[in-house]
DNA sequence: TGTACATCAGTGAACGCGCGTTCACTGATGTAC
DNA sequence: TGTACATCAGTGAACGCGCGTTCACTGATGTAC
């Protein structure tokens, strides 16, 4: 049973991480994160509690790596909607939905912060390039009718902003549509509007048109 | 030793109670409300962990009482201002203070929803009594320039707000008011800003203001 | 005012649980000669 | 092609921990007569 050019094992690793991390995720979705344990994965996957220490270092080390991959989707996804051709209206759309796909998946970005944790260097990387393709699209709007105190503010504090030569405004827009989409999102999904009887849909999708023309 | 009107004892119970919530809220504000351990909070207080059952029926039982406060409280704080004079500039203000004055305590109500859980009916209505405020606020705004697809919407969707008989253009401002504010908020509390060098009360300001004017 | 009694507030020991993690060990898998 | 060997992947037992919670029991406190 010769290998392949990657190694058979090597594959095989990547599968049982794979399947680990997929009932993880089942988990989180059914108790959220505190209730996720070792070794109710691994009677799922169908092994010990031990055997997972060969794929993952510990359960933060676990966690770590499922908030990576959530923040890997949700830019993979705004990156493939904005080549795609997706506006504004089109990237938020492409947000809502995935975060409508798996709650918890954007809780476990956005959500309530543990106070000592500090997320990992490249996941703030990679939160970055989700804002580069927000800005991007925000730059191809048209130019706003007045300048706000924020606007004016943002040309003296846009170091964040490094390599992007396009009006403070733009990076205005870019933050608020950010924040409008989180406010939105984020009540919604945690069921505060259930009651109201509302449709969340056209709350959200006024909420990013009022930022396109201002 | 005669007791008071209301009773020695009573007076007795109150204080331990609140001393009890109050270690509950530092413990909650250093590492998050999955850390939160009866035993802990006992020795804090200066008793032993069983005591506390002659307080609180059990844990959830005590963070579900945690819950309660903390909605009061910011109802208590909106209403307060209101009735002071604040218009929407000023209430926006005010929870964005007590929001910074515990974070924790504002993800508590905010943050993350756990999956089974469902919050006690009371404090849907404390909420409802904060949203009231949020909608007479609003209708003491001028009137907007022109109808959104959300204001028609409610138009046909507003049992929720039965009661109030404002335009259905005040309900969307009221809403829009919660979803910015929250939204700013709740990712600046989180630190997802951090880094970015500019000045969170500024962008929270505009997203209010440019709420007031449309 | 004194006494008897019910209630309240607390202790310490114990229970059972599930957790993350370590350890020694076994068998299978792939590799080098 | 066969053999020797290192590595990998897994098991089961065990450790120590802290948790929420119960239980029997003790002493203090307030109350009724």
């Amino acid at each position: 049973m010769a290998a392949g050019g990657t190694g058979s094992r090597e594959r095989y690793r990547a599968q049982v991480r794979a399947e680990i991390k997929q009932h993880a995720w089942e988990q989180i979705a059914t108790a959220g994160v505190p209730a996720l344990s070792l070794n109710a994965i691994a009677k799922r996957v169908g092994m010990s509690g031990p055997a997972l220490y060969w794929y993952f270092a510990s359960r933060d080390d676990l966690i770590t790596e499922l908030i990576r991959d959530a923040y890997r989707s949700l830019a993979d996804a705004v990156r493939a909607a904005f080549d795609a051709g997706a506006d504004v209206a089109g990237l938020a759309h492409t947000i809502r939905d995935w975060a409508l796909a798996d709650p918890q998946r954007y809780f476990l970005i956005y959500g309530t912060p543990v106070p000592g944790y500090h997320a990992p260097a490249d996941t703030t990387a990679i939160s970055s390039e989700i804002m580069t393709v927000l800005i991007e699209a925000c730059a191809a709007l048209p130019p706003s009718k007045s300048a706000t105190p924020f606007d004016t503010h943002l040309e003296s504090h846009r170091d964040w902003a490094e390599g992007h030569s396009v009006p403070a405004a733009a990076l205005h827009r870019a933050v608020s549509f950010w924040t409008r989409v989180h406010g939105v999102l984020s009540l919604e999904l945690a069921g505060h509007f259930t009651g109201m009887g509302f449709d969340p849909a056209l709350l959200f999708a006024d909420e990013v048109n009022g930022l396109v023309k201002r």
